[in-house]
RNA sequence: GCCCAGAUGGCGGAAUUGGUAGACGCAGCAGACUCAAAAUCUGCCGUUCGCAAGGAUGUGCAGGUUCGAUUCCUGUUCUGGGCACCA
């Protein structure tokens, strides 16, 4: 009997799918254990070879966890909602929900085609009504409530409003508040609430009367149509994420997240301690607020720099220098953010002309403004030190503004000294202090003085929770006469009505704003925005263990049996979105009562990417010439990704890429040695950058089985690599060898026998049992498929077919190749699935040896090994190795300074 | 620019806690089986000197700590991911 893969597979798939076999339970005697996958975005290229490193990483330890008894929760689902569909509909006219579900249709085929081992009755998608009415019901939760800074939770606004009805606010009394009108109470209270309308600055291309996310923007010119794009403010929705930073630091803590992620989000997060002030401009009665986290150095400030988008900037200019300040205003306007913070050899900036004066010294110092200022950050506002800190003494350079120093020698005038550990000088009562310790008394003088406190900052921003596009989940509010209405949950969903075409509405709002029967209603107008992309993807894991429920988004009881996820497997290119955003509404949730945990993942991997090999065609500019990559440094040119399969190792398929697209059929070449070679990169394998690669023709030609331990056996799950199939054939022989234990193919007759294991055998298997279990367990698949190499090859030496031991390693392969593993069970007589088995255990006493091969090295260099038991007496064990020939050769006319012996490692002899 | 990773034979990688560098596999070479091929099996396979025994050298690069470093420390180069509207 041969190993037939493609018949074995499609056998198996059927009777699974028929038997149910994968239906999981939300009551069982058996603990749980949830497992999951990041949910991919279906995109249109469908699934390609990256896509499921962490899918099979995930599904192995699935069924691993149920051969080990537990009940164990696996489902999946789609992250439907998102720009390039309607990208997609803007060029093809195709309806993003039509393209979206053939896309979902063709993923999820693609993944059966892999054996996954996930309960379908549990999908969801975060595009269908019934998900994202859901989405918009805690959109109204957070809308409607606040975050109380003293028990560091969130609580309904009712309370506040409660509050501000009875005891008033700092900034007013109860009775002002009583006074104030509608629209001035929900102006106020906007400000509290966790979802919140407010103004942000958005990409605004004029020429394609659109917002842009980041990605459409390239070089400052929009990636579609080259055309210029410029920062706009625009009402946007925000999230109020920052309320939660404190606990979304500390909540790390409680995690099993790697060091590296956790660090990235701490960095994200961006604490820093330090204090406000406030900063009097000569002639005008407003005052600058800076943050510094320095106060220390507060007698080195030599100027002021604000963020060119701070709201004194026009106020603080006088007439003469107003010019000027346009003129750099308008420079910065063309920049991104990317741009300003890369670029920091090229040093701009602009004197507002006034000049504000230092709260502590009396000292005038001119006002400045500068792009190296982000106006996100801390007042938008900063205190200058030029000796202290070398952005601020580049351009204290450049400006030819004096620099004050006040750490002595500690500044050499040739660069900054941002030490803590100087001697502080020219400091007035801070003289003579070390900065660590001026620093608590600087903050001290500055309260008691009144001119700032202590604060607390972090660097991380209030997310942007709107996006003036159609494809996601529209707002659930209703603006009458500026204040927005939430609708009655009972109402939910409000359903994306359906539009003919996607070009933006008026005034750079989203499509949605076009459909003016839909956006006019009697009660006021409906925000024309939809929700982002993370909107959905933030709580999606609650809603898998409680998939259909019609009257909530996840029941009490169902959250409390999964509880956390057990181990979430994806990429790190979410560390600090998805992530942060989901621990926030978990957090948020918990508070509400809804929950009953406030860390959604216990456990964290990281899959690493599977990356293409990007191929690049160079077009000269202006022209439809395009110059072979060794060629090109002779010309100006773009750089564009042209399709790989168009691609023959390095050498362009000229006339397959002229049929690619329209505008490349009339393209010339400019060729050397006859042939067109594309340049080539490694990055992400995306469809937008034609480099993806399709397993599907991999899993016909060697089966699933092969296709999931090779994507297995590349590399350690964590690692990026570049895709390469060309080691496929080595696991595919490790499958059929198996096979060849249970069968002579050319005999075609079964091989397996019940005689009993000898001592041999029960060594292999016990090791092997050891091994991959301790492997499988770390996430460790790679070594895991050579332990399993190495067994099989072991048990052919042996000429191993004993039922006894097979079996047991059948049960082991199950999770890794499910097919072959099940096939050959039920081969050897077994009536029940393999799923239902239970996984071998280990039995010490094979486990054990009475001796051990020493290496043996002479000043740490390997010069001979020698058998020696374990339990050899040290002394002894010295005498012995030091009488031993080539120990002897090396020692010759030397004496030994030392012996040195690690049990069961080495042995180092020092002359 | 900032943050986080990574770099080991011709190639993917192994070495789990500082203890035999190169497990396992791919590719290659030689051989067996075969009329032949495929499949399968056996052996070799970092570089270098050597007939061999054996020696030298070797984990991006430059240093350091140690009896001993792929592993720890300092510096540096290159590659990848992220940087707030791709998801």
């Amino acid at each position: 009997m041969e190993y037939s893969f493609g018949r074995i597979e499609e056998h198996w798939k059927e009777k699974w799918k028929k038997e149910n076999i994968y239906r999981i339970n939300n009551n069982s005697d058996k603990p749980k254990y949830y497992v999951l996958d990041m949910f991919p975005y279906p995109s249109g290229a469908g699934l390609h070879v990256g896509h499921p490193l962490g899918y099979i990483a995930s599904d192995i330890f699935s069924r691993y966890k149920r051969l080990k008894g537990f009940n164990v929760l696996h489902p999946m689902g789609f992250d439907s909602f998102g720009l390039p569909a309607e990208q997609y509909a803007l060029e093809t006219g195709q309806h993003p929900a039509e393209t979206t579900r053939k896309n979902i249709a063709t993923f999820k085929s693609q993944l059966d085609k892999i054996g996954f081992c996930y309960d379908w009755e549990r999908e969801v998608q975060t595009s269908s009504p019934g998900y994202y009415k859901w989405t918009q019901w805690i959109f109204l939760q957070l809308f409607n409530s606040y975050y109380c800074s003293i028990e560091q939770k969130a609580k309904p606004i009712r309370f506040l409003v409660e509050k501000f009805e009875k005891d008033g606010s700092d900034d007013f009394s109860a009775t002002d508040w009583k006074s104030f009108s509608a629209r001035q109470q929900a102006d106020i209270l906007m400000q509290f609430r966790l979802v919140y309308s407010a103004f942000g600055v958005v990409n605004w291309c004029p020429a394609l009367g659109t917002v842009l996310a980041n990605d459409e923007v390239v070089n400052g010119v929009s990636a579609r149509g080259g055309h210029p794009v410029i920062k706009k403010k625009m009402r946007q929705w925000f999230l109020r994420i920052t309320a939660f930073a404190e606990r979304l630091l500390q909540g790390l803590d409680h995690v099993d997240f790697s060091d590296s992620m956790k660090e990235m989000q701490r960095n994200w997060i961006g604490r820093s301690e330090g204090a406000e002030m406030e900063f009097e401009v000569e002639g005008i009665s407003k005052k600058i607020l800076v943050y510094t986290t320095r106060p220390d150095t507060i007698f080195g400030v030599d100027f002021l720099v604000l963020a060119p988008e701070h709201e004194l900037v026009a106020e603080i200019t006088p007439v003469a220098q107003r010019q000027s300040i346009n003129e750099y205003l308008t420079y910065v306007k063309s920049r991104s953010d990317r741009d300003r913070m890369a670029d920091v050899k090229q040093i701009t900036g602009c004197f507002t002309g006034s000049y504000a004066i230092n709260p502590l010294n009396g000292r005038k110092i001119p006002v400045w403004i500068a792009e190296y200022v982000l106006a996100g950050y801390g007042t938008g506002a900063i205190m200058a030190v030029p000796c202290g800190d070398q952005r601020d003494f580049n351009f204290a350079q450049h400006f030819n503004i004096p620099i004050t120093n006040i750490i002595g020698s500690y500044f050499n005038g040739r660069e900054a000294n941002p030490t803590k550990d100087a001697v502080l000088e020219n400091s007035g009562f801070l003289n003579g202090l070390l900065m660590k310790d001026a620093m608590e008394v600087a903050i001290g003088k500055i309260e008691s003085s009144g001119i700032g406190k202590r604060k607390v900052n972090y660097r991380m921003r209030d997310a942007g929770f709107s996006r003036q596009r159609y494809w996601g989940e529209p707002f659930p509010i209703i603006w009458k006469d500026g204040i927005a209405v939430p609708l009655e949950e009972t109402s939910l969903p409000l359903e994306l009505p359906h539009v003919g075409q996607y070009s933006p509405g008026p005034e750079g709002e989203g499509p949605l704003a076009n459909l003016t029967e839909w956006i006019n209603t009697a009660n006021g107008s409906r925000e024309s925005s939809t929700m982002p992309g993370y909107a959905g993807s933030s709580w999606y894991f609650l809603r898998f263990m409680d998939p259909h429920n019609p009257g909530e988004f996840c029941s009490r009881s169902a959250s409390d049996y999964w509880n956390q996820v057990d181990v979430y497997i994806g990429g790190t290119e979410h560390a600090v979105g998805h992530l942060l955003y989901s621990r926030m509404w978990t957090k948020f949730l918990f508070d509400q009562g809804l929950i009953g945990f406030d860390e959604p993942f216990k456990r964290l991997i990281n899959q690493g990417m599977i990356q293409g090999s990007s191929r690049f065609v160079y077009r000269v500019d202006g022209t439809n010439q395009f110059v072979s990559y060794g060629l090109k440094e002779n010309y100006t040119v773009d750089k564009l990704h042209v399709d790989v399969n168009m691609v023959d190792g390095f050498i362009l398929e000229t006339e397959a890429f002229k049929k690619w697209r329209p505008d490349f059929a009339n393209a010339e070449f400019i060729l050397e040695d006859g042939k067109y070679i594309c340049g080539s990169e490694t990055e992400k394998m995306s469809k937008s950058k034609f480099n993806t690669v399709n397993p599907d023709i991999l899993v016909e030609k060697y089966g699933a089985d092969t296709f999931r331990m090779y994507e297995m056996f590349l590399g350690p799950i964590e690692q990026s690599k570049p895709w390469d199939a060309k080691g496929i054939d080595g696991v595919h022989r490790f499958l059929r060898k198996l096979w060849r234990l249970f069968f002579d193919e050319q005999k075609n007759m079964k091989l397996w026998t019940e005689e009993q294991p000898n001592e041999a055998e029960l060594k292999c298997l016990h090791r092997g049992i050891k091994k991959i279990e301790d492997d499988t367990e770390r996430f460790s698949f790679n070594t895991a498929v050579s332990a399993f190499m190495i067994l099989v090859n072991e048990l052919s030496d042996l000429k191993c077919h004993k039922k006894s031991i097979l079996e047991k390693v059948l049960v082991m392969l199950a999770p890794y190749a499910p097919f072959i593993s099940e096939e050959l069970w039920h081969q050897m007589g077994n009536e029940t699935s393999i799923l239902n088995a239970s996984y071998p255990e280990t039995d010490k006493k094979y486990l054990v040896d009475a001796t051990k091969e020493y290496p043996v090295s002479i000043n740490g260099k390997l010069r001979t090994n020698m058998l020696l038991p374990l339990d050899a007496d040290p002394a002894m064990l010295e005498k012995e190795v030091l009488a031993n020939e080539v120990v002897q050769k090396w020692l010759e006319g030397k004496t030994m300074k030392k012996f040195i012996y690690v049990k069961g490692k080495m042995i180092n002899v020092v002359i």
